[in-house]
DNA sequence: GATGAATGAGGATTCATTCAT
DNA sequence: GATGAATGAATCCTCATTCAT
């Protein structure tokens, strides 16, 4: 098998199992994580059950793997966005910004992440593995934090809050109320007097 | 029919009815919402699987009921339970206390109100009800922001906030963060900050 | 017990047991013999499922009862009301015109026999049992030959051949096809030419 | 694909699909369209239950299209096979030779139709499709009319006259009257007399 | 490796019948 | 006798997974 085989063939790999993953989110954002059985994701992406087996040994498996997928572009296409030069302040704002703007964009991620997190589909091995990649979250807290500009609390608690809260706004279309620029920047700002020193 | 008899059918009927949704929800939160059949709920309840159709037409309408009682109970035993001798600030930080109590004493309630509000078997009425349950929050919230001890924000945002954030505080031991008296004194005052004028 | 009671307790038992066959009658002609619970019939008729239990051992009875007083009733309200004084042939129209009238006015007993009489739930008994009833018309067709006015074949036969065709008429409208009193007077005269002599 | 594959593959799928219909009418006309559940086809065809949902997305559909295909198949083997080198009288007799030899030879294929006609199973849909089948007949009974053979009545009273007749014959045998062949051949004449002019 | 038809256990729901009151 | 809630076997259908081609 020559070098451009062995390539070509790892593009088709990757290609096939991102169509499938890609696929599953849609298909569970819509219609549910138990609406969405695997004949769908076959169809949905063009891939043939049998082909998904040999990418993916369950279901489980693959919901397991696209969660922490997402949860790793999330935080890269957040934390990893921030723009060093700003002070903190300014970075938590930016960071507030690029997590609303993210699931904004793309809401199937956040009903996904949303399902997944209360499910017993999900694993320990999985949450664990999410831990980890909110390493660089509780970084940039940290940071906060020895700047005198965040409360000097517990890493954990002050991540969740965040996160919540961020969620919350993001959801609020869901009850009944739009989000406008203005109350965008109050619940920002909600945010920061939340753990601010 | 005689009015002993009349009790005594309501009794039994409340009864039943009851124990199906409590055999629902202790088992919505152990196995989840979609690893639990009917008939599991029928054995774990006592009532044959046909008598639960006498209850409730449906698996979705049950598990749709049963979130709205389990909403309805827990703004019961939260705003229905302040106390109103004290000052804001006071009823403020006695419903933190009372929703995190409330909700590590029955864990279960959480997971079933976690899983349920993003599940699509939830239907657009029920959601509709919720929010008229939630009316007494508002008037809380409202009445804060009367007294200048609030910020004068959205109603929805600020209870959003207010809840995730709790809610956000009570599932920490998940991610591996016991909770302390000192935590979680310090949590409710991130609350307060959050939304305090 | 007096006299009085027991016939009113008669009268009593025979209004229920009306009201189970003319439910039970308008159900299965409504939604079919199998969309036809004892629950509704229940309902429909107003007497409790215990209480129909006690008037049938078992739904199957009770529809092979309704089919054989429905047959009874159609042979009463055709060759029951002939008009003696009438010669053959006129009988014969009058026949026709009765029982196409019949069916018209209570298409529901049309729906019920159509169904019973190609149903597995009609017993041998019961077929015997409508073959009884139906001595009337074998009587009728039999004058009709030793007058030489039919041709003189198997009863049975001319018998079946004249029913069908007058089912055929009353469900012309079905396919489609009303019926005018012009079409309907032809319809008759194709079913004399069939097997007068 | 190869052809050889594609033409395996078709054989297979006509295969299973046909041993599903075939079952289901042994089945239907054995026991009933009501006592006939989706295991017993499974069982009876040799095809699991699942697949037989491959095949047919539910038995509603499945005995629509059985109920169809029969149809078909009937109008093919009597109409389809009249000799067109006979006068219309000697067709005539031949169709009514014809269809009379079918259903006798495939009484379960009369079970079937007549059980069909009057279920609520049938959809409108059907309906409508069985009398595009019968317009083949129709044509049969207009060269009738246009030759001057047949009455000048309604085509759908002509036809359900007929038809309605052949089944009556048929089904003597069940109302305790065996066909002779002297028997069948006067009610043929009957036939004949019914609508000739 | 790829396909997608096939499997069959498991799920929600119905309903004839019973029986405690 | 009357009631109607309760029973639970039976039904239709789904879907994760396998495997012959």
């Amino acid at each position: 098998m020559t070098s451009a085989q062995t390539n070509r063939m790892n593009i088709r790999y990757t290609d096939k199992r991102q169509r499938i993953l890609d696929a599953t989110m849609e298909l569970i954002a819509e219609n549910g994580l138990h609406n969405t059985p695997m004949s769908q994701v076959s169809k949905h992406s063009g891939v043939s059950a049998g082909a998904i087996y040999h990418h993916f040994p369950s279901k489980e498996v693959l919901i397991n793997q696209l969660y922490l997928l997402e949860k790793q572009r999330v935080m890269d296409a957040t934390f990893g966005e921030l723009d060093n030069t700003l002070d903190y302040r300014q970075q938590f704002y930016q960071l507030l910004e690029l997590t609303y703007g993210y699931f904004i964009r793309y809401p199937q991620k956040l009903s996904l992440m949303e399902q997944c997190a209360n499910s017993p589909l999900i694993s320990e091995d999985t949450l664990k593995a999410k831990l980890n990649y909110e390493q660089i979250a509780a970084q940039f807290i940290l940071r906060g934090i020895e700047q005198g500009q965040l409360k000097d609390l517990n890493l954990a608690l002050l991540m969740s809050l965040l996160f919540s809260q961020i969620v919350a706004l993001v959801k609020l279309p869901s009850v009944g109320q739009p989000v406008t620029e203005q109350l965008k920047q109050q619940a920002f700002d909600c945010c920061w007097d939340s753990v601010s020193a």
